[in-house]
DNA sequence: CCGAGTACATACCGGTTAGTATGTATCGTT
DNA sequence: AACGATACATACTAACCGGTATGTACTCGG
């Protein structure tokens, strides 16, 4: 039934599915997933919805794909790539992120908050797939965090008695609660302070200058 | 165009207005703001729908009432009731609060994470009446917080070198955030592991030990 | 160079949504 | 007792939603 194509398109399904998930990211960073509306992502991504059911059996589909492959992939980067990266001693090392993410927010950072966190908070009681997807980025978050940690251990850069998961486990919640409650009082000097004071806590790590360290003993002192 | 009326029913708008914010925050609560439907939310308080919009203009109008006669209260009473009543150092007060709330979360804690962190992240971003209405109930809890922490300092059993407000808004972005991964990893053990660590942050908000101090010296070492 | 599967495009559909129009029973006031 | 305001109840609507049916153009293996 359909009547002459209007304009001849390219193929070009990767091209395709990449402006589909680009477009449903945005309107899903904004409205949320459930009040995210297809027609607004087909037409943001200029890609009719045959090209959409096409790649994608369902809406839902379509979010799952956003958490795995733009989501997840933003958030490691943003929070644990400088860890991966950097030589020193990780508690100066997520300093360090955690003074970038205050002095640098991303584009939205203030105004929309956490893209994973949103997901999480919205989809988390509703569909348990959507769930496992946001929950499972969090625990590669909560990983690296505590890699670190321990590894800082070993090295005696950081205190014995603390338990490293745990630990990392916090500093995700303390993150995700900085960045959430400066989203709601839009307010970028929250979201710096909130980090201040984890890094404060961060400093509190470090073992006591004079106890007997093993390895690495005392050298570092820098606040941030 | 109405027929015969169906039942008739005592007419007692406070209580008929108070089953419309039950229910509504109910459904709010499972849902979000946006996906909570009005039919489902009459349903469930058995209510009609020219008894909702006699109450309310709009479905907004609703939410807000929602927020500020229900979901306030709650919250300040959780995290502010047990600091208000307690006599001793506000430190150890927070503590006891936060362990409560990890031994005897809400029904639906770790289900559905906090009603107010949820309204915030959602609707935040899209509806600015809204943000100031959740933000208000924000600041209040902060403001409880700050002023515990400063007559802590004031009695001595709170570190000097600390900025009050700051940290107390840390604490809630904390307690947010470990509530919200908690509800993410569907995990009540998580909740419990977060607010832990968090009462280790507190323990170090102490004066050390041995310091001069003015008032109140030494005398408390319990951890949780 | 041709058939078949892929990659779209368009039109349509049933269900749900917030909101409205209209009617009526009850209550307080005088 | 009557009258106006209050407190509902019912029926309806227009817009939007996710999803589908169907058609076609492009691409690629043989």
């Amino acid at each position: 039934m359909a009547k002459t194509p209007a304009r001849r398109r390219a193929r070009e399904p990767d091209v395709t599915r990449d402006k589909l998930l680009k477009a449903a990211f945005e309107e899903m960073y904004r409205r949320g997933f459930q009040a995210a509306s297809l027609d607004t992502i087909l037409a943001r991504a200029k890609v009719t919805k045959g090209a959409l059911y096409h790649h994608f059996p369902d809406k839902a589909a379509l979010g799952y794909a956003v958490v795995d492959e733009v989501v997840k992939g933003l958030l490691l980067e943003r929070w644990l790539g400088v860890l991966d990266r950097f030589t020193g001693d990780p508690l100066t090392a997520l300093q360090r992120t955690l003074q970038y993410r205050a002095a640098n927010p991303g584009p939205h950072e203030i105004e929309l908050g956490c893209p994973l966190n949103n997901l999480a908070q919205e989809m988390s009681p509703i569909d348990e797939r959507f769930r496992r997807a946001v929950n499972a980025t969090f625990d590669a978050w909560r990983g690296g965090f505590a890699r670190a940690l321990e590894r800082g251990q070993a090295e005696g850069s950081v205190r014995q008695d603390i338990d490293a998961r745990k630990v990392a486990s916090f500093v995700v919640a303390a993150v995700e609660g900085s960045s959430g409650l400066a989203k709601s009082a839009q307010s970028a000097a929250m979201l710096r302070s909130n980090l201040t004071v984890l890094s404060e806590f961060l400093e509190s790590l470090r073992p006591a200058a004079r106890t007997r360290g093993r390895k690495g003993a005392a050298k570092r002192g820098a606040a941030n």
